[in-house]
DNA sequence: CCAATCTGTAACTATGTATGTTACATGCCA
DNA sequence: TGGCATGTAACATACATAGTTACAGATTGG
């Protein structure tokens, strides 16, 4: 089963980084989720690009959210990552690489309509997903679990 | 990941078995699709089970609709088929391989949470699902686009 | 009963994708 | 400049799916 643990891996590493205030390197955060701290890198690569953590070089750098984690729905993250959800799926089947040309009709009734499907599909998770922020995740963790530096005023 | 194609293979034949009125056999279903004769009975064992379709051995035998047309829907064959179509994500993160204790709090959050959307989810498409039958992808070839075997006079 | 036809299924191979790992270049800070 | 951290290419590994071969079981018709 390859199946892809970059979102689960992207969630995890974000909700580290809504919980503390200072960078994390790779390496640690590697280190929390399990994994390799290359696989950290690739990971967070597209979530930079959109926008939603940043990171920075020399010593005391790392990975840091770049907006507030009640401003990064679970949708963001999916988009960021360019994954799709509906992946395993074949609409075409396998004879489309022996013969492209489309070998019959009800080939391309049953892709269009999966196709179709698919798309709407796709839109209405996306639309759920939304719903859920790094902030929600965060939360359930419970306001006292983990050490912060500056959430409370003494 | 390979991509399934079983979901578009399943309705490739079931709509091929509905235009019909006699047994194919699944060297000649291969054949349409283009796949191998094995594929096409592994694919169709799952809706044998699930009542979908019928198989009879010997010589004339091969495989046929056991319900009307209009009578199956792709829940139907996608719940016959036993497959997930989220199945693309891992929920748990590759952590647990390693320590499946469950390394922090954070990584069980992200699975809840990820499960819960996950099975709303699949039922949500389930339910699309349901609404189209294997009628519906026969219709979409016109009444008179296949030879039948016993629909016209003359 | 025998031969032909077709399904049922196990076992193995081939292939594609995701992940893990190593290596090296680049950027930042003291 | 030296140390630390990211950025990324290149290769190795793991695993799920599909393709293939082989053979056992069931049915039809002489």
């Amino acid at each position: 089963m390859p199946r892809s643990s970059r979102f689960s891996v992207a969630l995890h590493v974000l909700t580290h980084l809504a919980d503390t205030a200072q960078p994390l390197t790779s390496e640690r955060l590697a280190g929390c989720v399990g994994t390799n701290a290359v696989v950290v890198r690739r990971t967070l690569a597209g979530l930079r690009e959109a926008g939603l953590v940043a990171s920075s070089s020399g010593p005391g750098g790392g990975w840091s959210l770049a907006r507030d984690p009640s401003r990064v729905s679970l949708q963001d993250v999916y988009t960021g990552l360019g994954e799709r959800l509906l992946n395993g799926i074949d609409v075409t089947g396998p004879g489309v690489r022996r013969a492209p040309g489309g070998s019959c009709r009800i080939q391309r009734a049953v892709a269009g309509t999966l196709d179709e499907f698919l798309a709407d599909a796709e839109q209405l998770l996306a639309a759920r997903l939304a719903r859920i922020t790094v902030a929600d995740l965060a939360a359930q963790l419970g306001p006292s679990a983990l050490p912060r530096h500056h959430s409370r005023a003494g």
